[in-house]
DNA sequence: TTGTCGGCCGATCGCCGACAA
DNA sequence: TTGTCGGCGATCGGCCGACAA
């Protein structure tokens, strides 16, 4: 996916990725440790080494097919101690200038976002900054129009500005993408315009809870020991 | 499962299974034809050779656990070709006699009994052979009843006894059933009643369609050349 | 501004007997 | 005897504004 999405689904939380030819310690251990599963004929020389230097020769920018959450791949080649220090290349993409530039809004699900009355209330600034704006702002016609997220599915809905007090909603369209994507209370969504105005999503799973179940992690390091 | 239980399941168009420690010829080719995907690594040798003397020296019985299709597993061991005959053991449970007996009733799901309307018309014949009696024939008081797929998971139906002119339903209960084995029409129900009265329910893919997608055989030979 | 909920209407589910194959 | 279907009541899905946080 692309490091402007990537980066708008990570959150502030998340470290920034690193830049490729910069030099990095790997922890054998700390992987070991973090892995799903003990990896298997593993070089006894691996657990008694504390620390390996190595330099970042790739970083790549995925998100999980099932899930939709993003993480990188990240390349290492080990490096002598004292080699000497490659240029650091910054991001392609990055250098391109205005079009890393994404406009982005992420918002906490309600219980009332996702249960299972299929709406979800858009917050204004949210309707404002990213959306397409609505024919008429006064008049309460619907219009439906598309996401797509971070895998190229689009998904419709229904965007319609009602109520009293008047506020932006989606309706039909909505339960299919919650039921789809199982998204829960707590979940959230991170909408991003891209500079010619299509919309994409990505989704930040709520890890506060049911933690240690399911060995994944947002960043998986490694490769490059062939 | 139980041998009883695979017989009745497996119909009359099913072979027989061989007897332990009778002489069977294993043709190494005919089985990779058929295997879903080509063995790796394999000696040279197999594909040289066209068939190999074996003894039966385990049949073991089982249910596929996700489509409920019974399949054998048939352990072979290579002889000399002149090595002498071993007394042939016949099923340990088939000397018992009495608890090998069981009453099935197949049926074959019409467009009725498999559509989302959800009731399942019981032949007479079946309602009477193998399912409890109901309290009174000429009452329409449904009564619940259950019955155990081959894993041993209890399903339960509403059984009733109504309609001009009157015939066995079930009803609550059934579509739940349709849905979760995923039947079609065409498919085939075996009932059997065990010598305790307990009913189990066995399932028959209907295989004259979507042939040759799933790669999958309901005999699986082989394993005994570690 | 926006989260939650009662109301309500339309669609679907699933039980029923009628009827014919 | 039993497969199919129209009818129908009950339930559910999902859109609505009211109202309060």
């Amino acid at each position: 996916i692309p490091p402007k999405f990537w980066r708008a689904c990570a959150g502030i939380s998340a470290q920034e990725p690193p830049i490729v030819n910069s030099r990095v310690y790997y922890f054998p251990q700390g992987h070991i440790d973090q892995a799903a599963s003990e990896p298997q004929n593993l070089s006894p020389l691996v657990y008694s080494t504390p620390f390996i230097h190595c330099r970042v020769s790739a970083v790549n920018f995925f998100a999980d097919p099932n899930t939709d959450e993003v993480f990188l791949k990240i390349l290492l080649r080990p490096v002598a101690g004292l080699a000497q220090d490659f240029p650091p290349i910054a991001d392609a993409a990055e250098g391109n200038g205005d079009d890393e530039k994404v406009e982005s809004y992420a918002k906490v699900l309600s219980l009332s976002d996702a249960d299972n009355r299929g709406g979800f209330s858009v917050p204004k600034s949210c309707a404002e900054m990213i959306f397409p704006p609505l024919n008429s702002e006064d008049e309460i016609l619907p219009q439906t129009f598309s996401m797509t997220d971070l895998h190229g599915t689009a998904w419709e809905f229904r965007h319609i500005y009602r109520g009293t007090p008047k506020r932006h909603l989606f309706t039909t369209g909505w339960k299919n993408f919650v039921d789809s994507k199982i998204l829960i209370s707590g979940d959230t969504l991170i909408f991003m315009k891209d500079t010619d105005g299509k919309v994409f999503v990505g989704i930040r799973r709520n890890m506060s809870l049911d933690e240690g179940e399911k060995g994944k992690e947002e960043v998986v390091m490694s490769e490059g020991f062939a």
